[in-house]
DNA sequence: CCCGCTGCTA
DNA sequence: TAGCAGCGGG
């Protein structure tokens, strides 16, 4: 049995929104360390992934792992009926072929249910390589989408080019060429946003700070790390099973590895055996946050500790180029975090991740070949 | 070669988005005076006219004149790029086919370069004629945007009466009838803006301020002026060329004469022989303007010295019949200027002015014949 | 294809 | 804080 109680349902909104476009059903597969979706793109393209914590719950109990086959247009159109600032309480029975979802607005006095029934997605559910990359670029999401907004009038790709000047954007279109370059943020006085990275500073050791911007942990097991001294971005393409990126004109780079469906719940990583992700179980984590901002009472980003700035850490140039259409997409995830991190190697998937509070939600992108 | 910075994108965006809906497609000529652009309107109605002074730049600098054919659709697409208040950079090679927007971010780690490709359009540039109007008019622009907006609802075109009385622009419906009467603004107190009008400050001669109100003089030579003593309208409408307003259903009246390809800057309204204008050469303007106002970092009006009221001026009593379709079209413009100016003379096209701080935009349009 | 809503920018 | 633009829904 499945119940989740959620803060605001905004975020639930706002996560499947975000991804509505692109999946149009998929598995959030739930277990006693939170929910989490992964989903191939509609032409297998790119590929989503969504976490939320337990932690992120105000109350959570998941009493043994389970598939929750969604259908998005359904949920999204019962999420219509919550307003952002109500509680969403999210169950499930063991068995059962039905979502239960309930509202609560903030003044008890309004409570609504709603039943929505599940379907059996027969996914496989695909290792994602715990990739090194060579570059990782963090930035304000609201600068990434407007980016990805403007050059899309262009050009149909866009270039996006690391070094340690910046990261540069371009697309060359029909009547214009635009190129953005991005310079990182100086580093000083930005409340340790801008060069120094902690990206995950929730789990087991935050002692992890003194080997700084180095690496990126998340709390499900995965692990995507930049190593500045050995690169070995290689290990990410090969040994593809039968799912794999297949989109338009982009070939046979950076696939994901489909891992059969053993769904068992926790170890989805490590039968990858690369990570020496030690799988940790989830931290208690003060639920709530630190009232800062309290006045805020839009729902949002936890992320969200002072003013972004633009950072790079890079071990290599890194030239790549992605559909606009596609970042475009992703970009719909803007209102989930003020910031956006991209991970990036030569000829392999473009991460983008937005982290919200306790959870999170990743687009893995091919890159197109032949840069063109 | 031609590099131009402008200190504020907006005012670029503003213009081109005044005039993209009438021109499509049309040349920038540069000199080391400034930009100037003047096109007709697709369906040949209209006449648009833009100047920006070499002044009105943060830095200017034309080795030899060119034309910049450009496409206002590309345009506008490249300057969506830009932010409001980002430093806007136009540079051109001297025979490029080229030309180069860049974006400064006011805080500099956001570079965007932008390459529009040029086009080679063959314009007949026109000589407009130095016209002696027999009613000016000046009010808020927002005030000509209204009027012109709740008329259009009820006709398609709208008929200015203009009196001592005042302004009266009535447009007659199917379904109703209105008229609107503007007053002169009471003459006190008003800043200098209301019955006295003394619109261009800078040519050769300020001490035109004791011949007050009846002269207004623009830098690039062309000449527009009111002279209560003597009516010579009759003058403006004839010895047509080969390219001439020719729009719906009005006629003859008030065309332009095309000077045909001697686009040798200045002496542009002389040889229609007509006014008694002695051909000014452009005075050395005094660049940036005396700081009022300096708190207001927003880019816009220069204008701007105070409240706008309504003031007239005229000869002898005008009335006119126009196409509300494009005087809407016009008030796009507003964005610009505080201020608006009308110039009026029976059987004349109308010249509506925006002025901003170092340039303008005019617009002419011809009357409707017959005053339906 | 048009209208309304949401988000972003000014 | 208000207006404009882009995106989604009917």
């Amino acid at each position: 049995m499945l119940e989740a109680r959620l803060g605001e349902a905004a975020i639930l909104k706002r996560l499947i929104d975000a991804i509505k476009e692109l999946v149009t059903d998929a598995n959030f597969e739930c277990n006693e360390e939170g929910l989490n979706l992964q989903a191939m793109d509609n032409s297998h393209v790119a590929l989503v992934t969504v976490n939320m914590q337990a932690s992120g719950f105000k109350k959570y109990r998941c009493d043994r792992p389970m598939p929750l086959g969604v259908n998005m247009n359904s949920l999204t159109k019962v999420l219509k009926c919550a307003k952002d600032d109500d509680v969403c309480i999210i169950k499930a029975a063991d068995d059962a072929d039905i979502l239960s979802l309930t509202y609560e607005a903030r003044n008890t006095d309004r409570i609504a249910e709603y039943e929505m029934k599940l379907m059996d997605i027969d996914s496989d559910t695909l290792g994602i390589p715990d990739t090194e990359y060579d570059a990782r670029v963090t930035m304000p999401s609201a600068e990434f989408a407007r980016i990805v907004r403007d050059l899309s009038q262009l050009g149909e790709s866009v270039r996006i080019e690391v070094s340690k000047e910046g990261v540069r954007f371009i697309s060359d279109g029909e009547a214009a060429n635009g190129n953005i370059l991005l310079k990182q943020t100086d580093a000083p006085a930005r409340n340790g946003s801008s060069s120094k990275k902690k990206a995950a500073s929730d789990d087991e050791e935050e002692a992890q700070a003194s080997e700084d911007e180095e690496n990126e942990e998340d709390e499900d097991g995965e692990k995507v790390k930049i190593k500045k001294e050995k690169v070995k971005k290689e290990k990410v393409k090969k040994e593809d099973g039968d799912v794999e990126m297949e989109g338009e004109e982009e070939g046979e780079d950076g696939e994901f590895q489909p891992k059969e469906d053993d769904e068992d719940g926790e170890e989805e990583q490590d039968e990858e055996g690369d990570s020496p992700s030690k799988k940790r179980k989830k931290a208690p984590v003060k639920s709530g946050k630190p009232a800062k901002k309290a006045k805020k009472v839009k729902t949002e980003d936890e992320d969200d500790d002072g003013p972004v700035g633009v950072s790079i850490e890079m071990n290599q140039h890194v030239t790549l180029t992605f559909s606009l259409k596609y970042l475009l997409n992703f970009a719909k995830s803007t209102t989930l975090s003020k910031k956006v991190v991209l991970m990036m190697s030569n000829d392999v998937p473009l991460l983008v991740s937005y982290e919200f509070g306790n959870g999170f939600i990743r687009y893995y992108l091919a890159p197109k070949i032949g840069d063109d």
